[in-house]
RNA sequence: UGGGGCGUGGUCCAACCGGUAGGACACCGCACUGUUAAUGCGGAUGGUGAAGGUUCGAAUCCUUCCGCCCCAGCCA
């Protein structure tokens, strides 16, 4: 550590990079031009040019193209000569800029510490070449160590941190629901059971929407972010069976008030990741027109007006009808921005979705596609508030009531009118990474017949 | 659960109307003082998902099983 010289003192913003140890991060090497200064991470690639390598690191924060010349730097050269891809490092060297360097900057190293030698015998599995998807996520602790699958969950993470700046904003309190639950939300099929204490039996949630219900008629405004489980059999590019969602509810809201809410959610969500990651959506090569469009306000259209666009497009969709991947593709084509589809059918929503006083047959529900074919994003709207239709809604579902007297509570005590949605967080981040599969924007993901690593 | 597709060296693929299983990458060595998933030359390793059947002969054809991928249903 004695090579690193402390910063100067009267370089008071500079220093702010530099631990006590004189060491920074490589996404913070611009700033330390022609200083000498310490990297601790790992061998992420070295290529060789005759008495010059060019080992490239990775630290976490990004990239830095170093350079060893063995007539100048003998004892660097001879460390990382022949080293293996994903050794860990510790280097010492000054920062210059260079043009030819990937990212404008690069270390000439000076010296070097091995804290682990990968063995040449058992060299690091993932290469810097193309591999097939089951062999990745049969790797996925090491997987995430490449520069694309980080700038993913980087992305992810500014996706949480906006939305939760959004809600709270908006006057949201955060409030947690349970992970365990004695009964279904809206079927018994997909849950995922387990054995509580003694010989109860408990759920594992798929949906929070019960809780924050309750939740707003004590704070008004709220909602809940956190895991939820399906144990659907879906094996399709946008199904997890642990995924997180974020579930706004709010006390005398109405579907607009949702609606409305749900586009200033997503853009926000949208622009942040613009502003905030923009060297991520960068290593993505994700085109960053096709989401700067994304404000409000969002089109909105009435199911019955979806139905005629469908028509138009010769799809075969009769009235009742719910849209597959195929429709919502074309739907979501129409528009260079999110589209929000109201008033479906209550038939086909959820038993607990208030029907549209004016026209009995359509439940005040909305959904948002996002654009370019990534499908649902959002789903929710307005919630029954009388207790005897809800009490009837759950006698036509085959609910078990004794396990819903809680829940009708809360139309026997003050029931008002209330609405929310659901938003799923990894199709968001999948959508606005442009990424293939939702399986590669949640750290590890939790599929039908896959739970290693 | 239904429909479609696919299982070949460590990885990614080729050979698949039956006839000696091959390439690229990775790994090791040599060369190269500005490389960009470096390049060139050389080297070693090592494979037909499993079982059964047809055949002189099966990666190839048939049956069953296992695993994976995609789509549909359901949903976020």
């Amino acid at each position: 550590m004695s090579s690193a010289p402390s910063p100067p003192p009267n370089r008071k913003a500079k220093s702010k990079t530099v631990n006590a140890m004189g060491i920074i991060t490589i996404e913070k090497a611009g700033e330390h031009e022609d200083q000498e200064v310490t990297l601790r991470g790992w061998l992420y690639n070295l290529r060789e040019s005759g008495k010059l390598l060019f080992p490239i690191f990775r630290d976490g924060t990004g990239l830095i193209q170093g350079v060893v010349s063995q007539k100048e730097q003998p004892d660097a050269f001879a460390a990382l000569r022949g080293l293996t891809q994903e050794s860990s490092v510790e280097i010492t060297g000054k920062i210059r800029r260079e043009p030819r360097a990937p990212g404008g900057y690069e270390i000439g190293v000076s010296r070097v510490q091995v804290l682990q030698r990968v063995p040449e015998s058992e060299p690091y599995p993932i290469q810097l070449k193309e591999h097939g998807v089951d062999f990745l996520l049969d790797r996925r602790h090491l997987w995430v160590r490449t520069p694309r699958q980080a700038s993913i969950l980087r992305i992810r993470a500014e996706t949480s941190r906006a939305a939760r700046e959004f809600m709270d904003s908006q006057g949201y309190t955060l409030t947690d629901a349970p992970i365990f639950t004695p009964a279904a939300c809206e079927g018994t099929t997909t849950l995922f059971e387990v054995q509580y204490v003694d010989d109860e039996k408990a759920y594992l949630t798929q949906s929070g929407q019960l809780y924050v219900e309750a939740l707003a008629a004590a704070l008004g405004k709220v909602y809940c972010f956190g895991p939820t489980f399906r144990a659907e059999k879906s094996k399709t590019r946008r199904h997890l069976t642990e995924f997180w969602m974020l579930e706004p509810e709010a006390a005398y809201a109405h579907l607009e008030d949702m609606m409305t809410l749900g586009e200033g959610l997503v853009s926000h969500i949208v622009q942040s990741v613009l502003r905030n990651r923009a060297r991520e959506i960068e290593t993505l090569k994700r085109d960053a027109s096709k989401l700067e469009p994304v404000k409000p306000p969002f089109p909105r259209i009435t199911y019955e007006q979806a139905l005629e666009i469908l028509r138009q497009h010769g799809h075969d969709v009769k009235w009742g009808d719910d849209f597959g991947g195929d429709e919502e593709t074309t739907l979501s084509q129409q528009f260079d921005r999110p589209v929000m589809i109201h008033r479906y059918p209550a038939s086909i929503k959820a038993f607990y979705m208030e029907p549209d006083s004016a026209r009995p047959d359509l439940a005040l529900g909305f959904d948002v596609l996002a654009s370019e074919g990534y499908g649902e994003i959002i789903g929710g709207g307005e919630r029954i508030s009388s207790y005897e239709l809800l009490l009837k809604r759950l006698r036509e579902q085959k609910l078990p009531e004794q396990a819903f007297q809680w829940y009708l509570d809360l139309r026997r005590y003050g029931s008002v009118p209330h609405a929310g949605f659901g938003m799923g967080l990894e199709r968001v981040v999948a959508w606005i990474c442009g990424t293939e599969h939702v399986r590669e924007v949640i750290p590890f993901p939790r599929m039908i017949y896959r739970v290693y690593p």
